[in-house]
DNA sequence: TGTTAGCACTCTCAACCTCAAAGTGCTAAC
DNA sequence: GTTAGCACTTTGAGGTTGAGAGTGCTAACA
């Protein structure tokens, strides 16, 4: 059966309805409030209509329709409105961008914060994976008793540091000195590209070899994301949205919620083309029963800057979560664009 | 009025009973499962004066008794009967600790899962404040465009950086220069010494002065505990009790335990001296109604190793938890204090 | 052929009742 | 001081009722 346009309008107020309201909607309300000049009872033929076509379902015979999951996904993809945001989340953004630090966990938790504070949900979010950062810089630090402080500083300010053991034998003085050779070889080379270089140089490291070894485990390490860079902001909004006063729907919730590992699964980088992605849940994927979970992967001068979005009930305000995920995306364009540019003037205020 | 002895023991008896069953206690089954050779009327009269001492309360009158606050606090002063951890536990414990890898984040993180895993509560934790840490190494590396990165080891090898501003003018060389003068005059020193040290110097430093300036507030972050250093373990676990079906309770409990922030007040180190503190809710102060929180404070070698506990309703079984958190605190103190031997067999097993 | 008024039907939900079970307080006897 | 016995209170499950909401269907209408 092919969708009438009046069968879209009606599914479409269906689901903007039951959004805004969380009540399933009755035929009375659409012909009333949103259709006017049709009867109810015309809109009664339509929603079974919309119903035999798999796109609504109702609790029960005097219940009201309530959208299924297809009809979401229906209509993010043809029926949603675009809208922009209000003056006010422009400035909110904006200001929360403005007072940028350099360092990438300062701005992972400003997005993830912005994101939740403007949509009302809880905004899960993980970092910029390394692997493809430049090595600005990679110094080696003796710390006595054998162990020795590997520090790699990459080209968008993201910050890695572990301690590798190192013979007892070596002095400060040794340390220093394959600090510079290490230094020579991997500057300038990706996370990703300096494992295999390392691999290759590995013959000629000699009575050394022992600490490339432990660098290049310390380099794979880098290409998973590190708790740290897995954030979750807002978790008690939940209790403003209604479908949340069910401890069944709080359980799944937490679970998945309480920890980085189970948070990272949901949101990991599955795919890096893809700018918006909407998952609504139903038990195939990690994504919980009754769950939605959106999330937008940025990226700005060809560099990953993470994938960050909210997770909340299928009743979710699409609109508002990608009008926002869109919006945040464009700032932190600008912010990392402009970065150096805006460097001077960010020196006298403190 | 006295406590009689056998009121205490009646006390007990209730407090036992409600935290293992979590049912109200009736004098029917203090008299007929504990307490042979008296019957359910005396202990009646014995528990209608508990009662009026402030110690039981009633939902309704055939209701059975529950304890009051002033109950649970009499109990841990005076009646809780101190347990030994099974074998298995200790077991567990102890091959959680066993592998250890030098940095504090990992050892913060272990601490606080096996509190949660052996109690079956949800464990919250801070760890080590730095502040009184001695700076084993400084340094201070030149990143390009007018940034370097200051990285401190500390004695127990906690590990700050962060980035600072440098006058643009400053050469890679320079750095290097200044990094050699601050290691001189900080290594060595603990942090909060160091701040003291850096402001006294601060005339000497000329052209300079600003990144001595940089340095010390550097310096002050480090007395506050990161975000990293919070952590929480088993949030889902409080659904293992039976107070959390009541969505009230879940709400006060996740709006505490969803910020970094109201953890570390919750937790944060107001007297260093107390070894463990239960503290029971009641609105007085940052413990949510209805709640308890367990603390212990542990130290190895008079170094601070942070304050780790569980969270949970108010009737905890407190026995088990106490028990945990010592023997925690005996395995964390061998462990550190017998790690500088064990390096060497840490080695080969990588 | 599409639309609509009208009505019977279904289902929920709150209010109310009833009744058994649990536990207490009190009294009188030991 | 202890206890048996009993009246009393309260809960909670189960059942009933009636109002309200919303639908599906039918028959009439444009």
């Amino acid at each position: 059966m092919k969708m009438s346009d009046r069968k879209k309008k009606i599914l479409q107020i269906v689901v903007d309805e039951y959004i805004h309201s969380a009540v399933p909607v009755s035929s009375k309300v659409i012909a009333e409030k949103h259709l006017q000049g049709v009867s109810s009872a015309t809109v009664r033929n339509e929603l079974a209509s919309l119903e035999e076509l798999g796109y609504l379902t109702q609790f029960h015979t005097s219940g009201g329709r309530v959208p299924s999951p297809q009809a979401y996904r229906f209509y993010i993809e043809e029926l949603m409105q675009r809208g922009n945001l209000s003056e006010s989340d422009l400035d909110y953004i904006e200001s929360a961008f403005s007072e940028r630090s350099g360092d990438v966990e300062h701005l992972i938790k400003s997005v993830s914060k912005v994101i939740s504070d403007l949509t009302d949900y809880t905004s899960v979010g993980i970092g910029p994976h390394a692997d493809e950062e430049t090595i600005r810089n990679l110094t080696l630090l003796p710390c006595g008793e054998g162990r020795a402080l590997l520090v790699i500083v990459t080209g968008t300010r993201i910050l890695r540091d572990s301690f590798i053991d190192i013979p007892e034998s070596m002095a400060d003085a040794d340390v220093e000195n394959a600090s510079r050779v290490l230094a020579k070889l991997f500057e300038g080379k990706a996370l990703s590209e300096a494992r295999t270089v390392g691999e290759e140089a590995l013959a000629e490291f000699g009575q050394y070899r022992q600490v490339m070894r432990e660098v290049i485990d310390a380099l794979k390490t880098y290409s998973r994301p590190r708790d740290e860079d897995v954030v979750l902001t807002g978790a008690d909004k939940i209790f403003n949205h209604p479908e949340y006063e069910d401890i069944e729907n709080v359980k799944n919730f937490l679970t998945v919620i309480s920890s980085k590992d189970k948070i990272a699964e949901l949101i990991g980088d599955d795919n890096d083309e893809i700018q918006i992605s909407v998952r609504i849940g139903s038990g195939e994927d990690d994504v919980p029963e009754d769950c939605s979970v959106v999330t937008a992967t940025y990226a700005a001068g060809g560099k990953n800057l993470g994938t960050y979005g909210v997770i909340g009930p299928m009743r979710m305000d699409y609109t508002k979560v990608i009008t926002v995920l869109e919006n945040v995306g464009k700032a932190l364009e600008e912010l990392v664009g402009g970065r150096i540019k805006d460097k001077k003037d960010n020196k006298d205020h403190e």
